[in-house]
Order: structure tokens, then sequence, then C-alpha cells
DNA sequence: CGTTTGCTTGACAGCATTCAACGTTGGTGG
DNA sequence: CCACCAACGTTGAATGCTGTCAAGCAAACG
């Protein structure tokens, strides 16, 4: 099964947003059928990223949004001599790299956590096709305004919360996008390290080990390396609303 | 409408995109004169708001972006029951409130820390004129993003950096920003207070204040309440680049 | 001139980091 | 199949930074 994904190229499953199972979640929300097929021909390009590689890097030119279309990746920024900062996990029917329309370069790196596969939308054809449907724009611009709002969100985590509250945040987070695509809201495997979710949390891998350990015992989680089960969602709700 | 637009001095100066001396910092960078004169009569409408006043509230309908013509806004999120989260400031030449595209209702108050003008733009008219020029669309995109980068930067700051590191970072950032604005980089008047600061940093107003204390023994900077001297603009630089 | 608001400083407590040791898992090659 | 290794995860003890609580001071305002 997984071989036979892996041997046949993507492009050539002719994979298209009319089509595609996650076009309520991605870009084309909602959209119209003649938009949809101009969409089509414009996000024709796909691309597969294996574990560990790289779909675009700090300083790289900006040429293209990626949705992704299945798989699981992060975004870092590496200051050079420092540790990692994780900006952001992505996964399936979640847009990359709008950080570089600003300055025309990427300014953080992508990379797969999984093997995965990314929908390549030109981004200056992006702009052309947005001044012909107005349906397009504002989704565009949803998308990045929700983009600035989740990042006030997590700002918001970073400077009042401590370090349970932060995990129980992010686990919320997780479940609740999983959700949306489909998957049990209780059951989640992590895809990347307690180090990368402490890069991103701001904290140490150990304090990540040790919150899980402690929502572990208090009966909030059922933890088994990345294998997570949410046994008391009401008490990480609590944990996140009493932070404020 | 028209009351608020007779009370408010500013409308009767007429005042222009195209003969703005902010337009090199604002939304027009670089428009040709055609784009300038439709922009002119699209931001027709102008506010004052009174210190300590907002602008607009958290929940409350979004349809306009504003550009900052004079004076000083923090924009900050109220957790009901919570201690304050301040998401930014904003100086003259900066846009304020696009997080309100995404839900169609801003998701954070603006309030004034000094008294203020600025210039409505609203946003249906706007995304309709940058369906017509590519430079209005492209700028706009630009300034989102820009939006986006600089949180990052703020979510590495709060996630890695220590207290005095974090205060060297926003005044770094402060005088780079009010230098752009043609003012001294070594001299800055702070308009805010020193818990609105430690609510932007993620700090206690204790911490914040001993950190001034510290700058100032160690010869950074020279502090009078809020009027704050720059003395070794390399230090500062040197307290950020080590916390990578 | 008194009140309010904001700022500074000290002592102490608490939480996260640091340093270190050990356990687990999965892959590789003998 | 097993041994071994490397990467990842867990846990303990000690340190240190920031928060908390409290007191006093300075500036702004009516």
């Amino acid at each position: 099964m997984t071989a036979s994904l892996a041997e046949s190229p993507i492009a050539a499953l002719k994979i298209a947003c009319s089509s595609c199972n996650l076009r309520e979640l991605c870009l084309p929300v909602g959209f119209s059928k003649p938009l949809l097929e101009r969409l089509d021909t414009l996000v024709a390009t796909h691309r597969s990223v294996r574990r560990g590689e790289t779909l675009f890097r700090s300083g790289d030119r900006f040429e293209a949004v990626y949705a992704v279309r299945a798989g699981f990746f992060k975004t870092r920024v590496s200051p050079h001599g420092g540790r990692d900062h994780v900006t952001g996990f992505q996964m399936a029917g979640e847009l990359l790299g709008m950080d570089g329309i600003s300055t025309d370069r990427h300014t953080c790196d992508a990379v797969a956590l999984e093997d995965s596969q990314v929908c390549l939308i030109p981004y200056a054809e992006l702009e052309r096709l947005s001044r012909e449907f107005p349906e397009l724009q504002h989704q565009f611009h949803k998308i990045l305004s929700r983009e600035i709002v989740c990042d006030r969100v997590m700002m918001f985590l970073l400077g009042g919360m401590r370090a349970e509250e932060r995990l129980a945040a992010f686990l919320l987070d997780m479940t609740q996008r999983l959700e949306e695509r489909g998957f049990s809201p209780t059951s989640l495997l992590l895809r990347m390290t307690r180090e990368e979710i402490g890069d991103y949390l701001g904290l140490k891998l150990e304090t990540v080990s040790r919150c899980f350990s402690k929502l572990h015992d208090d009966g909030v989680l059922r933890v088994r390396q990345r294998h997570v089960q949410v046994l008391d969602r009401s008490a990480l709700a609590q944990l996140v609303n009493e932070a404020g």
C-alpha cells in the first residue's frame, strides 16, 4: 500500500482542487465551479517531500505558496548559533510559505516530519487570478488574517502561560485540527519530538516530558512515547482557560 | 457620521494620501499617480481618538482598516478575568485592524496611548480597488505578510529570550521605527507604562523596571521615568544576538 | 496640598532550566 | 537472532531567573 503510493508519481494522479477531498479545508472553501476550474489549471504542480527534507529554506526566493496535500510539516527559524525556534506545525489542507511575500524571500525553513506531498501554488498567478475572482481574493486575505490571529494567540500563550498550560493548549489545538480532518480527537500520534514541541512552546524538552508525565499521572492523558490519548478533554480546556 | 466629521477638525484639513508626508511609510509606498488619486477618494474619512479611548474593540464588526496618521496606539486582548496581553504598539504610518478580516469581527482592542488621528480605509473598497491595481494588491499583501513575520520574531522573543534581552529587543525595535520616521534613534519618550511593556513582553512590571535599572547601571541606557536615552546601541544589539 | 497613579527596590518563593544518569525504541550489521 | 548503537524520552537534584508581596518614593492632577 505504501509502496504503490510512493511509486506512483503524484502529478500523474491528476490531483485537482475541484475533486480534492481537502477542498473544504484548504484554499478553495466554497468556491464556485468556474473558479474551481481555473484553480485546477493554476495548481498543476505537486511535490513529494521525504521525512526530514525541506520544502524550502530561509533565504530561498519566494515564488509560490504550498498547500499540504498529505503529511506533516514544521516551520522553523534557526538563528545562526542559537537553538531552533519552531514557528508552527502544518497538516493536510493548510497553507505554507506566506511569510515570503513581504521580502520576496522565505524567512523560515519548512521541514517534512513525515513523507509528505504538497500542491504548489505559483504566487504571481495567484495574485492575477484573485484580481479576477473576488471570492478567491477574499479567501486568501482571510487565510493571511487567520495566520495573524493564530500568531497572536501563540504570543499570548508564550507570554502568559505556564508550562503545563502551554502543553494543554498545544494538545487542544492539535486535537481540534485533527477532528476537523475527520480523525479522532482523543487519540493522536505525535509526529514531532519532545524537543520540537519545546522549541514551539518555548520550553526545554525535559520540561515538556515532565508535563506529559504530570498530565498522565493526573489522569488527563495516557502517554506512551508519541502515542497520546486524551482521557479528559475538559481538564485540558480548564487548564487553558484558568491561565487567563 | 456627519456629526463626527464635523467634530473632527482633521477631516476639514482635507488630508490626501497623495500629499501626506507619511505616504512612503504607509500603505501607498511607491504608488503611481493614477492610483494615488483613486486612493485619495477611498481614504476620505478620518477620526480623532483621544488618549485612553478605543478606536475599535474586540467583537466590533470589521469594516475598515486604519492607518495611524498621528499619535500612538496599543492593541490588546483582554481574556475575561485574566490580565491583558498587549499584542503590539503602532505609530504613525502603520496599519491597524487587519486581524478582523478572518472573522469579520475585530479580535482585539485598539487603544490610543496619546491623542491620535487615523485614516479610515473601508475594507470592501480596498479589496475592490486592489483588484484594479496590482501594485495596491501586492503592497497590501506585503503588509499582511510583514505582520506575520513580525509576529514570528515576537514569538521567538517570548519563547527564547530572557527578560533583559526582551527589553533590549523592544528598545531596538522602537528606536529603529522612530528613526525611519525621522526621529532620533538615541532619545525616546515612551508612551506606555511599565505594565504595558510587561504585558507586551510577557513580563511583570517589576521585572521591566528592574531591567531598566540594570541597563542604566551598566551604562547602556539613561533612564528617567519614560525618558530613555540609548547610550550604547551596540550593547543592546549584542544582548539580542547573544540570545540566539 | 493631598490624592492618585506610576515607578523603584528588597526579600522571598516558585517554576523552569541545567546538568546528569538511566531507560526505551528502532535500525544496522555481525 | 542477537548485539550494538544512536536517537529519543524519562526522571532526579541543584541552580537561577522571574513572579509575588510589600514598602516607599516620585510625578501628575485636581
